[in-house]
DNA sequence: CTAAACTCCGTAGTAGTGTACGGAGTCAAG
DNA sequence: CTTGACTCCGTACACTACTACGGAGTTTAG
């Protein structure tokens, strides 16, 4: 792996602040190459995706603890935990669709009513959250 | 209306924590009764009733400056505005169910295939997650 | 009337997720 | 070899949504 980005370059390429690297770091969702004495640390590609993995779960609405645990995943000597931690995974993203559903339904509900009112009393929206 | 819980009666009503009520007051998300010189605030009902709109919104996933923009909108002219609000946020729920839905379809690929490489090459978990 | 329970109010702390700042060191182009 | 951009590192600040604490005043059950 030839290690030739900065931590800058790594940031701009992933799309993600410097800062947040750091962060990231801190928190021990990233690890920090060594530093050469009186250098400046050098990051390879696979840095890069790593970062992405993190930004995409991030997306999906995984906790930062939550994708340090994914991020475990990578370790080579456990295939059966990480089948069971993505098994984990998938029924936590499985109740999550759930919850999101339960929460659409009732908010088409909402939108819908509050398109056929018109002339009636309040809004239902209001009514509804309010009852 | 007749003013007679306390602050404490109202959070039981509620089932909401006193000082959650005190923050949300300090945000101006509530109001606080006049304090009768040396004595004790008084709430109504419709306290009760405020402070239970507030839990469901939340559980929509309205934050609480959005809680705060939909309780504004008690006048039923504002009808049009909170359906919008309601329909930004539904929209915002559909992407998140699409999203969590791909991830789904990744994780379940991912254990499936864990449960029948026996024997060959590396895990194909963190085959993936090291593309 | 007393003692426990509760209210009031301000302040402070927590967890999660970053972002900003500042001084010193380092790298890369001209 | 200078200059400007970037890195390093620690610390501090931001924002959301609470939760806790402490001391003084108030209410209420017995």
């Amino acid at each position: 792996m030839s290690s030739t980005l900065t931590i800058g370059g790594v940031a701009g390429e992933a799309g993600i602040n410097v800062e947040t690297i750091r962060f990231y770091q801190r928190l021990g969702l990233l690890d920090e190459p060594a530093k050469p004495s009186g250098g400046v640390r050098r990051y390879g590609v696979e840095f890069v995706a790593r970062l992405r993995f993190i930004k995409r779960a991030k997306q999906l609405g995984f906790s930062l603890a939550e994708v340090q645990r994914l991020l475990v995943l990578e370790d080579p000597q456990s295939c059966g935990k990480a089948r069971s931690l993505a098994a984990e995974k998938l029924a936590l993203v499985e109740n999550r669709i759930a919850d999101l559903e339960r929460m659409r339904s009732v908010l088409t509900d909402l939108v819908a009513r509050c398109d056929v009112r018109r002339g009636k009393v309040a809004c239902p929206i209001i009514a509804t959250l309010t009852n």
